[in-house]
DNA sequence: CTGATCTCAGTACTACTGACATTA
DNA sequence: CTAATGTCAGTATTACTGAGATCA
């Protein structure tokens, strides 16, 4: 069993947090750290139990929701990497497993040959269906905030991926043909 | 390499949010899960890196830490594994890493001849040390937030994480015998 | 030729299952 | 006897390095 029988009768985070603040310094940045890495396993562990009955892992299930998302239902594994922010062994890795299952089929790109298109099948429609049933019915594991308090948890979270780079800043221009995004990197 | 030479010049979870709430619902929860995914790995990213330099890992660093805040400084295996919130098997894999690198050391329990306990070495007060001036040299890879946001985020995982059944409820008591710390499970 | 795309082999790390010996 | 503590073997995932084939 992973967790005890019992929870702790305290929040350890908040604990080392203190200790952090009288022993080194400025806890902020550490407990704040410390907190997305415990939540992220929480969530991890629970969308995981969601999908798991359908064969998928989380990883997977993003690929999936990516591919459906796509106008054609398919996308170059390049594509995909960028996206999901995934090393090109473990877009392989994925792909292979989703393949295997008869989810997502590959197929070469028809105007650059170094390319490999993949497409979401029928079953992968299908299993992606139920999958997100599943995890919406278990609310993707987020339990104890309100509709605003989680979307001040997105702000915020937007907020550390742009400064590190993560995607860039988009603005709008007007412009005589109307308005344009243009990103500034 | 990773990361892409140029990110993308839109933020891509922003934009699955977009299709999800016009094609299956509310994208509310699923946004906020998504973005704690991938900030974990952004900051697991760039905290590794900055550790990397000492032999360690995020995991690994966490155990060093806990175990510097013992008083005696030293711990049980089962007390790090509850604390850190790690299967038992993976305190075991930690801590032989550690072991071998000589920055902890394994001994007998006194009382409880079932039980281990894991004392923090010189060698490893010394490596803990250099490592935190490492981590804290780059914010624990945490940018973008001001500090009063920094603490929102805390204040909201924190939320998700006791929900979640992390730990309990700490409520404060006046007893005859001054105040008493009392947990709610 | 340079650089992008994808795959393969191999390593490291962590989570987890199931089994097992020891001991409270 | 029941339950807790640790360890071991083995499996599944994902991240990453380095190499290499293919092709724009």
């Amino acid at each position: 069993m992973v967790s005890p029988a019992v929870p702790l009768p305290f929040d350890p985070i908040a604990r080392a947090a203190d200790l952090w603040s009288t022993r080194i310094g400025d806890a902020t940045a550490m407990a704040a750290v410390t907190n997305v890495m415990r939540v992220q396993q929480i969530l991890l562990r629970k969308t995981d139990a969601a999908l798991s009955g359908h064969g998928l892992t989380f990883a997977r299930y993003e690929a999936l929701i990516l591919l459906s998302f796509a106008r054609t239902k398919r996308l170059a594994m390049s594509v995909m990497g960028r996206r999901l922010q995934l090393h090109p062994t473990s877009v392989t890795s994925i792909v292979d497993r989703l393949e295997t299952d008869g989810l997502v089929r590959r197929e070469p790109h028809p105007d650059d040959r170094r390319a490999t298109l993949v497409e979401l099948t029928a079953d992968g429609d299908q299993v992606l269906a139920a999958a997100t049933t599943a995890v919406i019915g278990v609310d993707f594991g987020l339990t104890g905030l309100t509709p605003a308090q989680t979307t001040t948890l997105t702000d915020l979270l937007t907020k550390v991926r742009r400064d590190s780079g993560d995607f860039c800043q988009e603005t709008t221009h007007e412009t005589p043909q109307g308005r344009r995004n243009v990103a500034h990197c």
